[in-house]
DNA sequence: AAGTGGTCTAGACCACCAC
DNA sequence: TGGTGGTCTAGACCACTTG
């Protein structure tokens, strides 16, 4: 499988093309990958037999892979090795859907997993977020969500439990939303998003599998019910190379 | 100013945590910039200079500085040195606002600055996105946009020059929607987005002045006009740590 | 001309994972 | 237990930027 692969780096044509050799790596391993005989979640072989392949130090190459993951088309899963990225799921938050329905409609298999669940003391931070008075308690729940088996997000939910008393009942591995309507007899109708780059913790790189501080998605959320109570407050972080925003601007008139 | 720069590798605080040393320094600067020790826009020392002052070697700091730059606290401009990140600029895109609105609204000072137009055939690729066929001229603007004289944005715009013949003799380094209203006599009514994060070309990086590969998020958008027209087609490569996305739902019914 | 970051070599030891 | 990626040393030369 890994055979032939050679790319001469004293060849005449990639000294004088200029760019550095990690790169014309890079292309020859994103090249793999575009004419798919490198294929979704494929595992690469390891660093050292890269760097004997190409004939560089294994820093050389891990340049190449680096670069190929910011770009999405390479990850690694901590001290497991690198795999080929999978295609990129399509979020589209007008549409405020649920993980399972829109991740499924790809073709793709969901999975949610409660990771804790506890009704806590409000502090300072939650109170100024979630406008809880500080001390009183509050649904705090993290979760994992994965798509086809591959750790994609965390999320961090705060819940005001004067809407949903007796939450911890429930099955929380599947869509909150639902739990709403089913149990408690309201809609979320209304909610506010702010999504930023940034690098991801050691304690949510840990929890996906990966390494600390790889880029991410950070999304924070408020979310509303139809009188307009603030009900929760959310923060997911995601991997960044596997999502895809979409928006579109209200229909013609 | 950079006196006094001392973190201890073999303290037993930081032996005993556990964490490699290149995330010490990691935090060690993070704490400068959170306390204003090191402000927006100012210059580290150079690479040879931290190394010196954290007794590690190079790729040692160069790794608590790519660090610092994934998280978007640091950027590089390219071969001249390190500098603390300024505030991210929040981009709401159901508002539909110009460039020059929203960041001046912030307080920042936008700039646009057109490098290059043509009217051009249109290949498959521009067929395909803008629907004119291939081998018709269509509008072809590269513009890079600047806050606070911090290149920020490259943006690759394509138009169908049916609906705005004549294009080129205006001045391009504004607001295109303006541009239409006025001499056009239309409005840009909808339009659709993808934002997804990506390394940035070697093309791009160049044109920002920052390294090439470093992480970007890619936007593409197509324009409509009130009756439906696809006017254009844009891509915008913006620089990761300068962009924060919000959305809301609609208002309450 | 001096200094900067960009690239690269040739090693090393460690913690962790799969077998 | 052997192999993996994670971290780190101690250098080197280059292209480019700044004065």
């Amino acid at each position: 499988m890994f055979q032939n692969w050679k790319l001469i780096k004293d060849s005449p044509a990639i000294k004088e093309s200029k760019s550095p050799f990690y790169l014309h790596i890079r292309d020859y391993l994103a090249e793999q990958i575009s004419n798919k005989t490198l294929r979704s979640s494929d595992k690469l072989p390891s660093e050292r037999i890269l760097s004997q392949e190409f004939s560089v130090t294994r820093i050389t190459i891990r340049e190449s892979l680096q670069q190929l993951e910011v770009e999405g088309l390479l990850y690694r899963a901590n001290r497991k090795g690198w795999f080929v990225t999978p295609p990129r799921i399509i979020y589209k938050p007008q549409d405020n859907q649920i993980f399972e329905d829109y991740v499924s409609a790809a073709g793709r298999l969901p999975k949610t997993e409660t990771l804790s669940i506890a009704l806590q003391e409000s502090t300072r931070w939650t109170e100024e977020k979630l406008g809880v008075t500080a001390g009183k308690p509050i649904y705090s729940i993290k979760r994992k969500r994965s798509i086809d088996h591959r750790p994609v997000l965390i999320e961090e939910i705060y819940i005001n439990p004067e809407f949903c008393p007796g939450l911890t009942q429930q099955n929380l591995n599947g869509s909150l939303t639902k739990i709403y309507k089913q149990h408690y007899g309201f809609s979320i109708t209304s909610f506010a998003l702010s999504m930023c780059p940034t690098a991801l913790t050691k304690e949510i790189a840990e929890a996906l599998e990966v390494t600390t501080g790889i880029s991410g998605i950070a999304i924070s959320s408020k979310r509303f019910d139809e009188a307009g109570n603030l009900i929760e407050f959310a923060r997911e972080y995601w991997l960044h190379d596997s999502l895809e925003i979409q928006f579109q601007s209200a229909p013609l008139k």
